[in-house]
Formats: C-alpha cells, structure tokens, sequence
DNA sequence: ATCATTCATCGTACAAATACGATAAATATT
DNA sequence: AATATTTATCGTATTTGTACGATGAATGAT
C-alpha cells in the first residue's frame, strides 16, 4: 500500500478515519447488529447467521474488539461478545461532531 | 482479499459499509474539512495543504466523488470541488439510524 | 482418562488500497 | 503557434485486508 502516510494528519484524522475502518465492512456491521439483537452474543452464534467461515468471524470480532467497539469474556470453551456502548456512544459522538463542524461552514461553499 | 463475499449481506449493510469505507482514511477526511473551509475548492488548493503527491490527492478526490461525498467541476484547466450537501447529510441520518436501531436492544445484552 | 466442542491463531492465497512518477489532455498565456 | 499551468489517468510497487483450512489450547462431557 506505499509507505502508509497516516501519521502526517492530525490525531482527530486519524481518530474518526481509524473508526470509520472498523465498520467498513458488512460483516463487521452485521455483527453489531447481531450482538444487539442476540441475548446469548456467542461467537457459535454469530457465525451461524453470517455467511463466513468461523476462523473469518473470529478476525473481524478481533478487529472489533481492538478498536474498542466490542468487549469479550471467555466463558468455558466459549467466547461472550458484546458492545461496548460507552466507547461506541463516544465514537459516533465525536463522528456526529466533526460533520457538525462541517456544516457550520456550510455557506461558504463556491459551488 | 479472497474472494470478497461483499455481496453476501444486505443492501443496508453494503451501503453503511461503504459510506464508511470512504471515510476510513485520514486524508478524505481532511479533504472534506478543506473543502468545507476554503471558499475555493481547487483541486490544486488541496494539494498544497495535504502531504501528498497530486495524483494521489486526485485518488482520493475521485473515490469521494464516486461515492457521492463531493461533486465536482471543471473551470477551465482546474477542478473545482465541494461537498454534496444533501448527499452527506443523508448518509449521516442513515447512519445515525443504524447506531439508534443498535441501541433500541441496548437492555438485552449478556454481558 | 478419553473424546468432543468451541474458539483463537497460524499460515497462506489472493484482492484491494495507497502512493508515486510519468504522461496525456485541456485550457491559459505569451 | 508555442509554451506554461492544471489536473486526470496510467502503470507500477508495496502494504494491508479478506478469506479459508488446519492446527492447537482450553474446557466440557462420557
């Protein structure tokens, strides 16, 4: 991918791009979504309804988790997920800020 | 990337993902600010203030526009770019939607 | 103790993304 | 007409992302 620039952009930059990335991926949304509908958030179960393979679930729940927008207990043999809704309310926070930011601008626009 | 299974998911998910996927590198998200600051959205005006090679900011500045972020038109020699309005705005309400569906099931979780 | 279940990790294959220089096309300038 | 400016596109190198099967580690069941 070339010599990655991302560090020559301010740290919000890099912030809200590095969520966006996180849940760039249909798998990754439909994931959220079924650790909010499931009571029972097993990774078993997760990899039942998408149309993965388990090792391909357990990369994107990995992912999830690092970026912070998941949390995971082992349970026996088993793995709980579930959300993390202080990060996640803070992420979509700080997203809905920067476009907030955008549009007070909005007027000045040339075209 | 194996095969992407892209397709797999629905509409809903690909559409998120891909609104999204745009947003996940610093230098769009940089751009987007430029443009909703500067009253002259040349593409040359871009160049300058990123820390990136011409063709590379034109890279971007064509994914943006594919995706439906900006629009873009030509004077004379130059670019001129800006945000498409009503496009971003609805892409944050849908996205928006998802995360308040996301927390309508927030009390079920088990963990 | 043996075997089955569940999941993370490793190794690997291939696709897509990022970045740049070089070039081409279009318009402005001289 | 010749030259300069601006930007898009092409070709290419390198990195990252996505996907799977196989393996191993941990726990549960027999």
């Amino acid at each position: 991918m070339a010599i990655a620039k991302t560090n020559e952009f301010t740290q919000q930059e890099q912030d809200l791009a590095a969520f966006a990335k996180v849940l760039s991926h249909p798998a990754r949304i439909a994931i959220m979504k079924v650790l909010a509908n499931e009571n029972a958030c097993i990774c078993g179960k997760i990899v039942e309804i998408l149309p993965l393979a388990q090792s391909t679930v357990s990369q994107h729940l990995k992912e999830l988790k690092n970026a912070g927008l998941i949390k995971g207990t082992v349970e026996g043999p088993k793995s709980c997920y579930c959300i993390n809704w202080d990060a996640m309310e803070k992420f979509m926070q700080d997203f809905n800020g920067m476009f907030s930011a955008l549009q007070l601008q909005k007027g000045k626009s040339c075209c």
